[in-house]
RNA sequence: GCUGAUAUAGUGUAGUGGCCAAUCAUGUCGGCCUUUCACGCCGACGACUGGGGUUCGAAUCCCCAUAUCAGCACCA
């Protein structure tokens, strides 16, 4: 009859969008991508995808003190990474002339000043409600002090160019805001350059002239996008939509860049690819695929509630993906060898996907000795070890022959585990975000570097690097 | 303090006045399948922040309370 409602696995639609949208990604380039910008980027571009446009990537790096250069790179691969579809790369240190002559004419048009007043002060008198005296200054003193902004009678932190808003605004943080300030303490690494946009200024600015449609951003930012709105309202420009998404945190992780910075330029961490980070970069190395970045992210949606971020949802949802794709291996973590007395020798045959013919089977070379996982060294009960037959642990490094039957074993509930004839087994290791899991893995795991393979009963790894006689991994998920 | 936003199961979502004693996913537990504690299949558990209104009828609208978050930088 009336089937349920669909269910909606889709973003919500976007007002004014059938035509087509432009929208941006702009990061602070200090540093490589992490789950926060996924989630920016990858709501973008779902919705670019979708109604069609373009995809502007647009650099803000106008604060010379936040810029780290290698971030210009880094932001760049992440964002392949991730498959995110970009039509056009700005940078914003590109286009400082352009802001300068936006503030001029603002400035003529009496919609900016240039206050001189300190920082301090200023903020005790708009608490106070009250405007400074430069407020009252005329468009050519204004200008006149906005020239000496740049030849050097004003350095840094004695001037900066203000927006006219209410002085009495009932949201403090609207009153007569900075646009636009000197920093000659440090150098910019792409242009030279004192003054410098502050980010209302320069967004407003760029988002009109790139003809943006749509902005999504963080709800960090409402308070921006109040403040832009003066500044296309000063020049009578048709301001895009704005969506503010709740603020994203993320299960036991810091996702501040500085604080990243810190930990690795203090050794805690090993590099921006460190798994215990949420950058971008740690999540490949440990075997997380974009796609499901972008499944988990989409599903999270444009909400303007406060979310925290759960790995069991990414891990879900990499699970899908990674699982039909790995084989399966056995590795032995913290090993021991046991001697099986009475048993022939025989070669076994494991799958290296369990239902699927074709991949075929590992061969295992049963001579005598295996190694197991300490963990299962349990006098008495019997094991089945793995495609091969059933042990009894007799003593400390010795076991029993107890049969080749499966149904013996499951009769005696025995636990089926996996093992390595010691001549095959390559010393392996696997780093997990809680620590190292020294053992030996089986030699084809070799030839999977750079990809997953599920090591059965222990969780997939991505096979990190391989070496003459060593391999590393890293732990994705169980 | 001021300004603004949000509040559905452990987590993430659906739901815009009646198909909701509330969706889906994830999670947990149980079962089936299986020579992995994987995958797959079946089942169970688990939520509308509280209080007032409006209405024949509210998770959905209004008000208040509470909680949380954000902004109040010459950062983005």
């Amino acid at each position: 009859m009336h089937q349920k409602k669909e269910r909606s696995t889709e973003l919500p639609p976007l007002p004014d969008a059938e035509g087509g949208v432009v929208m941006r990604f702009a990061p602070n380039p200090s540093g490589p991508l992490h789950l926060g910008h996924a989630r920016a980027s990858i709501l973008n571009d779902a919705y670019i995808r979708r109604y069609g446009g373009k995809y502007i990537y647009r650099i803000e790096d106008t604060d010379p003190k936040r810029v780290d250069p290698d971030a210009y790179q880094m932001v760049r691969e992440d964002l392949e990474w991730l498959g995110i579809g970009i039509s056009d790369i700005i940078y914003q240190s590109d286009r400082l002339d352009i802001y300068y002559e936006y503030a001029r004419q603002l400035i003529e048009l009496g919609g900016a000043y240039v206050c001189t007043c300190e920082a301090e002060r200023f903020r005790e008198l708009k608490i106070a409600k009250k405007a400074c005296p430069c407020r009252t200054l005329t468009p050519e003193e204004n200008l006149l002090r906005f020239g000496q902004m740049f030849d050097g009678t004003f350095i840094e932190g004695q001037a900066t160019v203000r927006i006219k808003t209410e002085i009495d605004h009932p949201d403090p943080a609207i009153r007569d805001f900075s646009a636009m300030r000197i920093v000659n303490s440090t150098i910019h690494p792409r242009v030279d350059a004192t003054v410098y946009p502050l980010m209302n200024f320069s967004v407003a600015v760029d988002d009109h002239l790139l003809g943006m449609t749509h902005v999504i951003r963080g709800k960090d930012h409402i308070a921006n996008t109040r403040r832009q709105r003066y500044i296309f309202d000063y020049f009578g420009w048709k301001a895009p939509h704005y969506l503010h998404y709740g603020r994203m945190s993320i299960e036991g992780l810091v996702l501040s860049t500085s604080s990243m910075h810190q930990g690795i330029s203090g050794g805690i961490y090993s590099g921006w690819d460190d798994i215990r980070l949420g950058t971008l970069r740690a999540l490949a190395r440990r075997g997380i695929r974009p796609e499901a970045v972008r499944a988990a992210i989409t599903e999270i949606g444009i909400g303007e509630t406060d979310i925290s971020f759960s790995w069991d949802n990414l891990f879900a949802k990499n699970r899908d993906i990674i699982d039909k794709e790995s084989n399966r291996y056995f590795f032995i973590p913290e090993p021991v060898s046991l001697r099986v007395e009475g048993a022939p020798d025989q070669i076994a045959e494991a799958p290296r996907y369990p239902g699927d013919e074709e991949r075929g089977y590992r061969k295992l070379h049963f001579t005598g000795e295996v190694l197991i996982p300490a963990s299962e060294m349990k006098d008495g009960g019997m094991i089945r070890l793995k495609d091969l037959f059933n042990i009894r642990i007799t003593s400390d490094r010795k076991a029993e022959y107890a049969g080749d039957s499966l149904a013996d074993a499951r009769a005696a509930k025995a636990p089926i585990i996996q093992w390595l004839p010691p001549e095959a087994a390559v010393p392996c290791r696997i780093l997990t975000p809680d620590g190292v899991l020294e053992g030996y893995a089986e030699a084809e795991v070799a030839d999977f570097a750079g990809r997953t393979v599920q090591f059965e009963r222990v969780g997939f790894v991505r096979i990190d690097s391989v070496e003459k006689n060593s391999i590393t991994a890293y732990f994705t998920h169980r």
